[in-house]
DNA sequence: GATCATGTTGTTACCGATACCATGATACCG
DNA sequence: CGGTATCATGGTATCGGTAACAACATGATC
């Protein structure tokens, strides 16, 4: 059985050609019934597996969809891959992606590779590549999709929402329930554009509105966890005591610095209040809950697969799509 | 730039033959270093890119690995993945993954779907699939990689560990120190067969204990999610109020359940344990941190991806590898 | 009976990269 | 100087499915 069995085989077999084997296959009505349904036995006698690489090759269009992400381990994202991936199930398009590690030069690897199997469109979460990243998409001449941020200069489609703006709603809340002195936790500026985007966000908004100097307290490279968070609070505990809210880059790290903090017999709201980003589930389910944003991971999925295949299957035009989805606050028990 | 670049369009710019075009981007030591550098320069200049569809289809051999997973949005398969992707970087393999959903019909569709992408090998997380999967499988005379468990009738290699065993290591800790009616908490038979396994497991080594009938708590279909063991909690009180040691299915469901005890009032250790399973990152962040199994998600990837490209470059056989871990045991505050 | 529409099947060529073999050029040997 | 090894390059065929067109049979229509 180490042969693998083509069209060919089947019609030799059946007794028709190859053309015919593949309309049959295919349910093309314009072949005989009887016939159709005697290659199908055919077929299904001999374990025919259809070749998808053959005919993408023949049809110049592959399937594929291609996506990077920053990382795999990040339920935000990985909400986001299920909404699309649920988004696609209809279709005949299938996901290929590549993981960035929240590097750009990882991330022009990653879409000259997926640019390789010449996808028929392209996704990219985050709006910060390399030079030769876009030179590389905009020679490839499909649709490409940039997610999760709103970038200065897009390459095509849009569906993010602004990681700056989004703090000032956060920063309102704090500001409205009297917290004056607030500190940013999150990594390294340039290991991760869009916490850095929230860093700026937060800084902004807080001078606005007349508020303290931000304190900004980094955690390293990204990816930034619930240990980094615990671990931040534990080294900067001193400088933290001087604060009354911590607003941090998300959710895992805001309870890892919520866990630190109680362990250092700080209270939460009363001493400090805690705010994270991305309604991760942890958000809700923990005591006390955590305010945050939720920022439609899930809708950022759904829009993209669904504009994605518009596209490609021409029911809607090639022009620009800028979705520009608005983060919703909810107001939990970290802030009192 | 709407054509897409070939290496004929570069034999004609470069005066040479598509085949010394081949050759030089393949880094072949058969062409002159001059002629080489030139093609090199026409290729950037052109802006080509490789086609790896058509190098598949040429030689028989698409550079995929398939992988099916249960969820995305698990932190324990997302370790076991980028463990995976990372130990395949130094190779010329990449990842084409489907998601199942916890459903071995799903299942079916996506190995359906995956091998008609002609994958040079297919790992599988878990054990149990339909009839016709491991028919499809079987005549697809690729490697098949099982990892996550240890399947009664394996189709090829296995990577894994006994799920069943392992709640031994958790029920042995509890009996020690002193618990006697265990509870588990876990999604439906049906839809997760792994943590079935962990059920029945839990059940057979409380019976050779001699401890109390283990109470079957049962959270509905699979993912199970921190609400869920949070809501199962708050459902069951009644019953859960006459134990002594809440076993769970995963880390996150012993945090939710964790969080809904403390809501109730009972304390933890005092009045019940609680126990998790997989060593997610909660697990050690939480207050009270969650004894918990680490079953070596990380090192399954590992494996798998070393084994799997040792037997795809010819270095080693053929002959079916079955590597059995051992989970380790992490006793930490929620067992007192 | 000739003409034409319709339904069904077959033939040929092609997508892009490359294995295989052939060929020409150069170097080196006795 | 003829013969042979070595190096560099080119020509051709091929992988599996399918678009485009051709061919044929059948039945309907005038």
């Amino acid at each position: 059985m180490s042969v693998r069995v083509t069209m060919r085989d089947i019609a030799k077999e059946a007794g028709v050609s190859p053309m015919t084997v593949s309309r049959a296959l295919k349910s093309d009505g314009s072949v005989n019934a009887k016939t159709r349904q005697m290659v199908q036995d055919v077929a299904d006698k001999l374990g025919y597996v259809y070749d998808t690489t053959a005919q993408a090759f023949r049809a110049q269009r592959s399937g594929f969809l291609a996506l990077t992400l920053p990382s795999i381990n990040n339920a935000n994202f990985a909400t986001t891959h299920k909404a699309l991936t649920e988004s696609l199930a209809e279709t005949d398009l299938q996901l290929l992606q590549g993981i960035t590690n929240y590097d750009v030069v990882r991330e022009e690897q990653m879409v000259r590779q997926l640019l390789a199997r010449r996808p028929d469109a392209m996704i990219l979460t985050g709006g910060t590549h390399t030079d030769t990243t876009r030179r590389l998409l905009e020679s490839a001449s499909i649709p490409v999709f940039e997610i999760w941020d709103i970038p200065e200069a897009p390459i095509g489609h849009v569906i993010g929402f602004s990681n700056s703006d989004a703090m000032g709603l956060i920063v309102d809340h704090l500001a409205q329930s009297g917290r004056q002195r607030l500190g940013f936790v999150g990594a390294s500026a340039d290991t991760d554009a869009r916490g850095h985007e929230r860093r700026l966000g937060t800084i902004k908004a807080a001078r606005e509105r007349g508020l303290a100097e931000v304190l900004d307290l980094q955690i390293g490279p990204a990816p930034a966890t619930m240990s980094s968070g615990l671990e931040l609070v534990m080294r900067e505990i001193d400088r933290i005591r001087g604060l009354d809210a911590l607003v941090c880059v998300s959710d895992p790290v805001a309870f890892g610095a919520m866990m630190a903090l109680e362990c250092l017999g700080l209270t939460i709201p009363g001493d400090i209040a805690v705010t994270g980003f991305g309604n991760f589930e942890i958000s809700r389910i923990s005591r006390p809950s955590i305010t945050t944003l939720d920022v439609g991971a899930q809708e950022i999925g759904t829009l993209t697969g669904r504009c994605a295949n518009e596209i490609l299957s021409g029911i809607s035009a090639q022009d620009a799509v800028i979705e520009t989805l608005t983060p919703r606050l909810l107001v939990r028990k970290t802030t009192g």
